[in-house]
RNA sequence: GGCCUCAUCGUCUAACGGUUAGGACACCAGGUUCUCAUCCUGGCAAUUGGAGUUCGAUUCUCCAUGAGGUCACCA
């Protein structure tokens, strides 16, 4: 396989969402795969839209899932600059040429001027199109107006990594702005360009540009250039409605599901199997699977909706497969506040215990808070017991008291208190359902805990012995 | 409105003319001495509609419908 360079081109005019991820996520897996390259390019050439502290927020993000980049803004390169507010010197050169060849020309009107054109074209309900208006003498470009591209409008027939074999007519061609007059080319311009001179030869983005292919086929051929490879990826759809993923539909910013505790190889396994697949049945892929066997053209044309339950599960199964150490890592800033105090030695017994219910790191708190401080007595774990609630304060605190005296004689290792825990079921005739919820209700006062022996032995004999008395406190004293 | 693209269970998808239309998530039921979870077993559930082509269409063609994109001095 010839080596690949591909990029990876946002703006930075905001937060780095799953779909953006996904148009880096296989751009990364294309050129690792093919031994090629990864290149960052900041396009920065909008300076209205630019937001504070994107640059470096796109940076993070990428890092944070390991999309490693080796050419970048921040890490130079051998075509550096990669940021394009830094290259306008190189747009000059290429518009210069244009001009020269007669291909480029002064747009005269005002902005005011043009959107008469288009109001009218829209009143006629038809697409508009600016070259219907192109000046028969432009005034000489001197730099104040915007330079527009003098297309040659023809039908086109070209081939997409994602979506086949697609086609045109003439009738999409226009003249396009090349350089705003503001003395910014416009991404139209500044990407082929970038692209040329960076040798990038795929090129993967959105759906959105799909449209504008055309105008590019016809500016490369004006420019004498190769078109580079390109792949066409369908957006990823809300959660409930059909509209392009956004901010408001729940779009979250990819750092943000990693605060959560969500994985970055499960987020990355995640993003990828939303609208690819190997055509087997294998959902969770390693890092080095997914460079292994990742293919553009088993890349779905459909739009995919973002199912962030099974984002849950996926990142679920990958903490229950992670190492002992790895997971107590993991896991470090997720602990609730109470953890603070205790050792690190019982913290992971604590994780060896709820490692196997843990969705992702932010509910660790919930799940073993009751480890670390005893819990407030909730009475409504017995009064709305299935079966507890039937048995009479009398009844429980003899049950309870027998565990007490049993549990008090336990060394508190799993296997003793096993035995103790049977040995009781046995003397007191009562049902598992009935004896061990009770226990545990006690020792934890939690909705939901690991096994009980397990529980127990962790918590050891001082948490699990006060905690049992705690309960029969209260039950005396509703007598 | 013009142009482009897309269309399989609720969701992510497999089946590149012949399968009882497969898998996963979610959901439901049962099992794993208690809860929650894991794990195991089982269940529910789909080819948007209509014409063609063909011995045979999820698959090819056309039309309809629906959805998305685009028609910026934004990317």
């Amino acid at each position: 396989m010839q080596p690949i360079r591909t990029r990876f081109a946002p703006s930075p005019t905001g937060f780095l969402h799953v779909g953006g991820i996904r148009t880096a996520l296989f751009a990364w897996l294309v050129a690792r795969q093919s031994g090629g390259q990864f290149v960052l390019r900041f396009e920065d050439t909008d300076q209205k839209r630019e937001v504070a502290g994107a640059r470096q927020h796109l940076i993070d993000s990428l890092r944070a899932l390991g999309l490693v980049y080796d050419e970048g803004p921040d890490i130079g390169g051998a075509y550096a600059p990669y940021v394009q507010s830094q290259r306008l010197d190189h747009y000059r050169i290429w518009a210069q040429r244009l001009i020269d060849a007669g291909r480029a020309y002064a747009d005269p009107y005002s902005s005011a001027e043009v959107d008469a054109f288009r109001q009218q074209a829209r009143t006629d309900k038809q697409a508009f199109l600016y070259r219907h208006h192109r000046p028969e003498q432009p005034p000489v470009w001197d730099g104040s107006q915007p330079l527009r591209f003098r297309s040659e409008p023809q039908p086109y027939k070209w081939h997409d990594e994602v979506m086949g074999d697609l086609s045109t007519g003439a009738e999409v061609i226009d003249d396009f702005v090349l350089i705003k007059s503001d003395g910014f080319p416009t991404y139209n311009f500044a990407h082929i360009v970038d692209d040329a001179e960076m040798h990038i030869d795929l090129i993967i983005r959105g759906q959105e540009f799909l449209a504008s292919v055309p105008n590019y086929l016809n500016l490369y051929e004006a420019l004498e250039l190769t078109p580079p490879r390109m792949a066409t990826v369908p957006h990823i759809l809300g959660p409930d409605g059909n509209k392009k993923l956004s901010k408001r539909d729940g779009a979250k910013d990819v750092l943000d599901y990693l605060r959560d505790g969500f994985h970055p190889d499960a987020l990355i396994n995640f993003i990828a199997s939303l609208g690819w697949n190997d055509a087997t049945e294998q959902e969770i892929f390693s890092r080095q699977q997914l460079i292994d066997s990742f293919a553009l053209d088993h890349v779905q044309r459909s739009g995919a909706r973002f199912d962030e339950r099974r984002l849950e599960w996926m990142n679920g199964s990958y903490l229950r497969s992670l190492a002992p150490g790895d997971i107590y890592t993991f896991c470090q800033d997720f602990w609730p506040v109470e953890a603070l105090e205790s050792s690190d030695d019982y913290k992971r017994q604590v994780l060896s215990l709820v490692q196997e219910r843990l969705k992702f790191g932010a509910e660790l708190p919930e799940l073993t808070r009751f480890f670390f401080v005893d819990l407030p007595l909730n009475p409504e774990l017995i009064s709305g017991h299935k079966q507890l609630k039937k048995l009479s304060t009398d009844e429980l605190r003899t049950l309870l008291l027998s565990a007490q005296s049993s549990l008090s004689q336990s060394d508190f290792s799993v296997d003793d208190l096993s035995a103790r825990l049977n040995h009781l079921l046995e003397i007191s005739g009562q049902k598992p359902a009935v004896l061990f919820s009770l226990i545990r209700i006690a020792t934890t006062q939690a909705a939901a805990s690991p096994g009980l022996a397990d529980t127990l032995a962790v918590l050891g004999p001082e948490r699990s012995l006060r905690r049992l008395q705690a309960q029969l406190d209260a039950l005396t004293d509703l007598n």
